[in-house]
DNA sequence: TTGACTTGGCTAACAGTGTTAGCTAGACTC
DNA sequence: GAGTCTAGCTAACACTGTTAGCCAAGTCAA
């Protein structure tokens, strides 16, 4: 039933995957077709499959990539930070504007969780939930902020001029403390 | 240098939108090709370039189509009620979750502002502005947070049992009040 | 050393995508 | 009636992911 048990890449494997990653970042998502991905390795598209099954795959291999990267550049953001909420928004948009290509395609699509590496999508979220004390409901709410900021502003939604240095710090302060119980 | 001015369209390019948007609605954003969606005209693909002048103008017909619908939706949603915000979140998540495709289609990519119908984004965004008392920055940051639970929700992205209810509340608690400034 | 098997390339091909060029039947207009 | 415009058509191009089948070179066992 499962679509096929992420086996543990040969080191071919993660040679293409790695010169996937370059054109990603590079070019773009449109720029990641397998034949170009292909002559970058100085190879024929067909000859891939020798070694990934398939495109979803390579793309899951590169979201796993990803998630390990950010769960220790989160760990660190919050390790020791004063306001980690904080820290970790920072983080997180950091690495949406180093990387905004591989950040797209690790959100904007449903994820292929039977090829991930196991426990890695945990592992990117765990500071977060650190970050609020394990109140998962806040973890959500400061995660849906942080992505919408994100992807808004990597898809070019804000307007021109829009401060959003000030609307990050606006819902980070909303989202920063407990709330008090309704009276 | 602007690729087209949105010449305002015939009655067969508005039938031949209208049968996109069926299209995209009932099967999702991969089944809306050139050649499927002539299929359900009864034509051939190269005829829909009689009236219409590309694929993206297509789709941007469909957004300006969206953005007058919510704009719409979002208005009566707010018009009269106690807790704005709260009012329009609702509408916000209801539109989507009642139309997915399309609701990807408007935020997934990059704005083809230029191919839009004049205005139809501000007024979609005019609701908001209002609900916030025309606080720019707490309509972004409401807006980022909106989006953010609406399209990791859609994308299947939060666990399984996750109360999302309770993560809207959260935020929305959290995003409604004037911020006191700080001491 | 030889024979068998595996590895990792290759070409050719298929079905699908958006799009363009060029043809034409029919309707509309002077 | 002649000319022109409209809205369809087929054929084709350059892409996409992917499969089938071939083959040279390397590995390994008898």
């Amino acid at each position: 039933m499962a679509s096929s048990a992420p086996e543990p890449p040969s080191p071919r494997a993660r040679e293409i995957v790695a010169a996937a990653r370059a054109l990603l970042e590079e070019q773009g998502a449109d720029a990641l077709s397998m034949r170009r991905l292909a002559d970058r390795l100085g190879i024929r598209a067909p000859s891939i499959y020798k070694h990934l099954p398939d495109k979803r795959s390579l793309e899951a291999a590169l979201i796993s990539e990803a998630f390990e990267e950010t769960a220790v550049a989160f760990a660190a953001a919050v390790e020791g930070a004063e306001e980690p909420l904080v820290a970790l928004a920072a983080a997180y948009r950091d690495f949406a504007r180093g990387h905004p290509h591989l950040y797209r395609l690790m959100t904007e699509r449903p994820l292929a969780r039977e090829l991930l590496a196991p426990g890695a999508e945990a592992r990117a979220a765990q500071p977060l939930l650190d970050a609020v004390g394990g109140d998962a409901d806040r973890a959500r709410a400061a995660w849906a902020f942080a992505h919408g900021m994100t992807i808004l502003e990597l898809n070019g939604r804000f307007p021109p001029g829009a401060d959003l240095d000030a609307a990050w710090r606006r819902g980070l302060e909303a989202l920063a403390s407990e709330v008090e119980p309704q009276p």
